[in-house]
DNA sequence: CGGCATCCTGGGCGATACTG
DNA sequence: CAGTATCGCCCAGGATGCCG
């Protein structure tokens, strides 16, 4: 981290990641590889058809996920990181080592709390 | 990175983070140290009191900064990073380096464009 | 100086229905 | 199967004003 940048790069790594699904999404493709839409779909309980296409549009959009559509009757989508994609991995990783501290911590605070 | 858990992980730090001006006070706390509640509002033009006070609060609450009130007239509040709050730096890090790159291959991407 | 209370708006997100 | 098309809610975030 050299200095506070006018437009933080800080930022651009956030705008990303934000949204209700996209981490999820990402997760999933970097850990199981390329997926079909329906299966994103059911790994993610909850989220709807429209949620779903939107993000991957997103995702899509940024370069960081590929779209393979196969000509084909019943139609064939697949889902991939790219090369680009998983320039994210690092930044990923990060925060899940960091929520898995926080997880404890909150744990710990619940018990300071129960016990003051 | 081990498993793709129920409750991400990858969620809580992405929680704590999304707020539109929460990672420009935790890089201005980490980079410059303690800082008043208006040095961090002269920092960042466009901000209301509102947001920086809420956005503030937030981080308070989870453990992330310290909030130290001096009884005086005029009143006087500092602002700091816990020792907690230093656990975010290697996702801030991550975040920042990714950001670099995005921007630099965003410019790719224009290029691409004129050129085609 | 460092807030809090109030009002308001945009758009993120969801539910539902329809389609090639 | 993999999407669009509509409708509508909720709330993060902004504008403004008052206060100890």
């Amino acid at each position: 981290m050299d200095r506070i940048p006018e437009n933080c790069p800080v930022d651009d790594a956030l705008g990303v990641l934000v949204g209700k699904w996209k981490h999820m999404i990402l997760l999933y493709l970097l850990q199981e590889g390329t997926k079909r839409f329906n299966e994103l779909k059911r790994m993610m309980p909850g989220i709807t058809q429209k949620m779903l296409t939107k993000q991957l549009r997103e995702l899509e959009d940024e370069g960081i996920i590929q779209r393979k559509v196969y000509a084909q009757v019943p139609p064939k989508v697949e889902y991939s990181i790219t090369e680009y994609g998983r320039s994210l991995e690092p930044v990923l990783q990060a925060m899940h080592e960091w929520g898995v501290k926080h997880t404890m911590r909150r744990d710990v605070k619940q018990d300071q709390i129960k016990s003051s």
